[in-house]
RNA sequence: GGGACUGUGGGGUAGCUUGGUCCAUCCUUCGGGGUUCGGGACUCCGAGACGCCAGUUCGAAUCUGGCCAGUCCCA
């Protein structure tokens, strides 16, 4: 059957991850071989059978919770007429340096020039227009997940930044500014319980004027820390009021019989997601995945030694049964010796291996030892369920051990001098000028990434004056860093 | 967008300064045999590379130019 969608072949040491977490990454993502990279254009790399379990599974989550809210899939078209791309000023401004163009089909110059989607604002609002008549037809809420392409300048990392784009794109049309910042919510509401899925600790902040979305009234940005001192954006919620409706004329009939203008939001995720799950649960043994994207969720190790082809044929039938019960499963019969397995595993994130030797077939049961390195002997009664119970606790203890660490990377500065050399997520007073904001950036040679929309993770009691300007007239809490 | 640097088997490297002694070193990996199997086994045999295209030269992994790919710094 040729070798299982691992074929992790890399068995070189890791680097360190606190000795440079980019250097550590790289090495990570290709050794678990989630990924390669050799494609050879910039930005674009391989999905391997391995990496695809991955982001198939991640895909699962975040269907599963943006149709829970109400949300259907969709898929539009990848190019967009230059027409209709242009129709929305700031946001054409945001994207024209980094989209590519189709400008002929075969010998043939075209006559309107075709946009690659670097997102689908412009691809779907033209059809919402025709969609959408009648109060009767709101909201509308329809996500697709899509290729999308942006030419980046910037260094590009698999999964972090990358020119194709594996995109997760909601879009929605409300009735009024209210109907729309409760999508907001929802959809904040809709990304924790993803986020929880993987075990990822996060914070949704409300990014400065200057650094929203092309086009948008305003942004939520999804952030992690990360590596040295730097955060990653990981998902973003927009409100666009009427800054999309009106160009592209999305308009309805009120139940008074008025025309009204759609209110519009976007939620946006990306396969940054599965870096960010490498970045933060990731350790010097390589990758740790929660189950929910797990590749294998389950790795069967038999070790026959001196039992016979038994311990082999009762982990076939264990894989069998673990499978029945909608487990990813991998039963790991090659010629290897087991101590080699378990390397090759742990370096690829497997949340929890059941070795087999002769003592559990003899006994029907299993040695669990998850990627954590809890150990226990599960079974022999009602092993399937055992399993689940300790996936579920591994998931729970990885979310504790990154809740921890996601603690203790925040620190409150109070004066300027103290944002150069930040080793943590600068917490600080913020007026909301936009002076004080560029002051701020300038100090830590980075970006305030904005005001929290929920409780931070550290206690907070009054801002007082602002960083910047000393005055104490509406200061908030915000936060600042360099972005990765 | 501006500048600097790099490119040798699947991965990591030696060789490049001073062109020839290189049918290119070592580790890993891959294939086959034997042996082994409760934390990276051992052994025997075998496989695999000078980014691409031009140029200089008797001779290019080594020098020059362009392209492609990658890295870093600055805007």
């Amino acid at each position: 059957m040729g070798r299982p969608p691992s074929a992790v072949t890399a068995m070189a040491d890791l680097p360190a991850k606190a000795n440079g977490f980019i250097d550590w990454y790289l090495a990570v993502v290709e050794a678990a071989n989630l990924t390669d990279k050799r494609y050879g254009v910039k930005g674009m790399n391989v999905w391997t059978p391995y990496g695809f379990l991955a982001r198939r599974a991640l895909d699962a989550v975040m269907v599963r919770e943006i149709e829970a809210t109400g949300s259907h899939p969709v898929e539009f078209p990848a190019l967009i007429p230059q027409t209709e791309f242009q129709k929305e000023a700031e946001h054409i401004k945001g994207f024209t340096t980094q989209v590519y163009w189709v400008t002929r089909g075969g010998a043939t110059e075209l006559d309107v020039p075709l946009v690659l989607r670097p997102t689908s604002e412009t691809a779907m609002y033209p059809i919402f227009h025709l969609w959408i008549r009648s109060h009767r037809d709101l909201p509308l809420n329809v996500y697709q997940i899509v290729n999308t392409f942006r030419y980046e300048t910037k260094t590009t990392r698999p999964f972090l930044r990358v020119r194709e784009i594996h995109f997760f794109e909601e879009h929605t049309c409300q009735s009024g500014d209210d109907q729309a910042t409760a999508r907001v919510a929802s959809n904040l509401g809709a990304f924790r319980r993803m986020a929880e899925a993987l075990a990822v600790p996060y914070v949704a902040l409300r990014r400065p004027d200057w650094d929203k979305f092309p086009g948008a009234f305003y942004s939520i940005a999804l952030d992690i820390p990360v590596g040295e001192a730097r955060t990653l954006q990981i998902g973003t919620i927009h409100h666009y009021r009427e800054n999309f409706s009106r160009p592209y004329e999305i308009e309805y009939e009120t139940p008074d019989g008025g025309k009204a203008f759609v209110h519009q939001t976007t939620f946006g995720l990306s396969e940054r997601l599965l870096g960010a799950v490498v970045a933060v649960h990731g350790d010097d043994r390589g990758a740790v995945f929660p189950p929910s994207v797990a590749p294998y969720q389950v790795v069967i190790v038999p070790i026959s030694g001196k039992g016979g082809n038994l311990p082999a044929q009762f982990a076939e039938r264990l894989g069998k049964r673990l499978r029945d019960r909608g487990l990813r499963v991998h039963v790991d019969t090659s010629e290897d010796r087991p101590g080699a397995k378990y390397y090759r595993w742990e370096i690829a994130g497997v949340p929890l291996r059941l070795e087999i030797g002769p003592r559990e077939a003899e006994a029907g049961t299993a040695t669990a030892v998850d990627r954590l390195g809890h150990r226990s002997v599960i079974g022999p009664a009602d092993l399937e369920t055992e399993v689940e119970r300790t996936l579920e606790g591994f998931r729970g203890a990885l979310f504790e051990k990154a809740l921890s660490a996601f603690r203790g990377a925040f620190e409150v500065a109070t004066h300027l001098d103290q944002l150069r050399d930040s080793t943590k997520v600068r917490v600080l007073a913020w007026c909301g000028q936009e002076a004080c904001g560029h002051q701020i950036e300038k100090a830590i040679d980075g970006a305030l990434l904005g005001l929290p929309e929920e409780e931070l993770p550290i206690p907070l009691g009054d801002p007082g004056p602002c960083i910047g300007c000393s005055s104490t007239a509406g200061t908030r809490w915000a936060l600042a860093s360099r972005p990765l």
